[in-house]
DNA sequence: TCGACTTTGTGCATTGCTTCACAAAAGCAC
DNA sequence: GTGCTTTTGTGAAGCAATGCACAAAGTCGA
């Protein structure tokens, strides 16, 4: 039976709620792992690293599916998670740009277990198209288009060069993906409708640094001066 | 000379503009490579992709490094964000876990061209101790402490798998590290005082799903029900 | 020197997220 | 049933980030 759920969930639920969800699941599957049948929010929160409050109004956003008293049946949990992830169907994912980055991600576990499945491996040098990595065949970047439309291909990871970065978002984009992964170092421009997720590791370490160095020079720092012969 | 700055940079600059001056960074080096001299908060912003009430906001947090009517010099603002992030001086990486994504790291060229040298790669297994990546050979997590030690790192990477990771965590927490940058994925527990940031490529397309799978339904899903079968 | 124009820096209202604190709901023992 | 314990779900307060809108500060041409 379809019907439909009153409150809740037909407001969005929040940017920074969906980002913790992932974080729930798989602490979630490793309790259910281990055999554990029911996890009070406080238990589920420590498993997480997040505050308990925090994590009782996010699951809040999905429904009320809490027992007082009791806690949070694991396994319907992880069900009522997944289905609002969108795991619960299959997303085939392309991976553009098959070097030391491209082929770490395609021989990544991760993706296999939870409904992401691998589509197709595309590079634009000729010396790699052909090659075998996780049980596929790379094929060249010409193929691009026609690879998206053929395997229903929905999420594109670009492990691409700087300088190729946008021209494959172009091209996807128009192919009608609208979910892109990048690892690229740049700011790409996409129409409207489209989401793009950024890693960035150099990014990552630059901030890493900013905090290392607060806590070396126990507060900011005194020179305010521009360096000699250095002109302003 | 030293002398202090008596406004700003006392109380700590916000998250979230730190996250963000590496963004302003890059877009800086690039418009230096092609020879600007000057650029508006309008322009600048444009490049990183922000909104540019928020840039020169961000940018007020570091001091009055504008000029009104004009807008800020490339040069000198390069300066000034690199050295609030603490990039002026060279950070000693050491990279734990020599797989895929371990090698991907150690040959992505980002890291060296900002003032992070990788100072060691290590791993545990046997068969990959002694190669040689990106001119350095991996040595047996066995010197971790003593390569942290000896080489002066402050920030490791750890791209071993899940299992492994807090254990390697605890070991140079336990030597003095207090940044770490970790792609497994698991919840670290640190003590007090170190900084973790976490770089998860499943929880980034479970992300994407979310939204695309909004997208595909035009709103939210309809079925409720948990499904036949499965007991609750 | 003056006035027109440009662009920064920031006060303020708004929005969104986090955290506290507690009433309501459920289980359990007797 | 009744009362005690546990734990959820949420109103409300507090905090942080965003974006608007404009005065202040500078440039430039006449």
């Amino acid at each position: 039976m379809i019907r439909r759920i009153p409150q809740a969930r037909d407001r969005g639920i929040p940017d920074a709620t969906v980002a913790r969800l992932p974080l729930y699941l798989r602490a979630l599957n490793g309790m259910a792992e281990r055999g554990t049948a029911t996890v009070s929010s406080e238990d589920l929160a420590l498993a997480a690293g997040v505050n308990s409050a925090k994590l009782r109004k996010d699951l809040s956003h999905l429904g009320s599916y809490g027992t007082r008293g009791v806690g949070y049946d694991v396994q319907y949990l992880i069900y009522q998670i997944s289905r609002e992830l969108g795991l619960t169907q299959d997303w085939a994912v392309a991976i553009v740009g098959v070097g030391n980055l491209g082929r770490a991600l395609a021989n990544y576990g991760g993706f296999a277990s939870r409904g992401f499945r691998i589509a197709g491996l595309l590079d634009a040098d000729p010396h790699v198209v052909g090659d075998r990595i996780a049980g596929l065949v790379v094929e060249h970047t010409d193929e691009l288009e026609s690879v998206i439309r053929k395997r229903g291909v929905s999420i594109v990871v670009i492990a691409t060069p700087a300088t190729a970065a946008q021209q494959v978002c172009d091209r996807v984009t128009a192919a009608g993906v609208t979910s892109i992964l990048n690892f690229a170092p740049v700011v790409l421009a996409v129409p409207d409708g489209v989401d793009v997720r950024k890693v960035d590791l150099s990014i990552e370490l630059q901030i890493l640094a900013f905090h290392e160095q607060r806590k070396a020079n126990g507060g900011p720092i005194m020179a305010e001066e521009w360096p000699d012969g250095v002109v302003m």
